[in-house]
DNA sequence: ATCTTTTTTTACCAATTGGTTACTTATTGT
DNA sequence: ACAATAAGTAACCAATTGGTAAAAAAAGAT
């Protein structure tokens, strides 16, 4: 039939998608797109269409990639705080290497198309979701609902967090004393 | 000696504050600010120097005024989690009126100069210390030492939950349903 | 080998970016 | 009234923005 491409979506997706994560939708250029991929201009609009386009490609491929390992831990039997503790320790490791597209994409909601938006929106919901089932076990129902969005929005501030070389220290302990202190103070509840 | 400006310095620093709030520095044109504040560039041109240094002086100022406020919330007497949650309380409708610059600066870190990072985290820090000082009298050091890292991480994910009409809801309330189990749990601390 | 199909390259597009220059207009102290 | 000085206007700048058109290069099927 015809030539073959050569380049794999899959890595140009990749590489994309760490282009976005440092400088977000708005301020990445195509330029900045072109440079990282190596591709030149036409073939990333042949493959992706547009950059609005592009970014919902990739926004959609960063929340698949992230929900996978995150229903795996928030799955794993039986529910409760360690698997919160896995979650955040997850997110760790994952916002050093590649930052939070979720969170720098919400910072930029002026920026974005409303379906981006949603999806993001969404994949928080997700996350609220699995975070509440796992303090449920532990706290009654009003409780476990409030520390699922603190703990929710715990998650987005140390993904903040994680942009300054001087402050990104430290929020995991953080994190893991409350969940401690938690733990010890709900056998009450 | 000469012609007076036909503008108001405070005036005009309050709208582009208002401008970069929403889109953040990087995607904010140098037409937005003009549209916004009805001046002409060479008038911003002359009185700010250039974008950077107009963000500068906008960030500076946004701090200067949230210090104000937030320091004599958290040298009430006496110290402890009431100030706390008049800290948060103080943010929601500080927000929902006009978002968190810091928060969103932060993010975009991979564009904004050397110097605006520093003023954020300076901020940041004193936030912390706020924090910290009014959890002491309720907590042992460490604990208070990482509730306080946690506490910052939560007001930065507000604010970034802030920019979704769909997750902007319940904070508040999170927080203090939080605050609520904190001091109820301390006693024994 | 050649024809067809697709990828890639190159050059181009109008619009917008941050920033400047030269000029006009206003104001104030004398 | 007038010179000195500053503020405002408008046209302009090169560089970059996201996006396209047309031609060139490559590869599979026959």
């Amino acid at each position: 039939m015809a030539r073959n491409k050569n380049y794999n979506r899959a890595d140009v997706i990749e590489q994309l998608t760490q282009v976005f994560i440092e400088k977000g939708y708005e301020s990445t250029s195509m330029a900045d797109l072109m440079d990282k991929t190596g591709l030149n201009k036409k073939s990333l609009y042949n493959e992706f269409g547009n950059k609005e386009a592009m970014f919902e490609t990739i926004l959609t491929n960063f929340i698949a990639g992230q929900r996978a390992s995150i229903q795996t831990i928030f799955t794993q039997q039986p529910l409760g705080i360690t698997n919160i503790r896995n979650f955040f320790s997850y997110l760790d490791t994952s916002f050093a290497d590649k930052g939070c597209l979720l969170t720098l994409s919400l910072n930029e909601s002026a920026c974005i198309s409303g379906q981006s938006l949603e999806m993001i929106n969404q994949s928080m919901k997700g996350l609220e979701a699995g975070l509440l089932d796992n303090l449920s076990p532990l706290l009654k129902t009003d409780r476990a609902k409030s520390f699922a969005r603190s703990l929710l929005t715990i998650m987005l501030g140390i993904a903040t967090l994680t942009r300054s070389a001087e402050l990104r220290a430290n929020n995991l302990q953080a994190v893991n004393d409350l969940l401690d202190f938690i733990e010890a103070s709900a056998k009450a509840d």
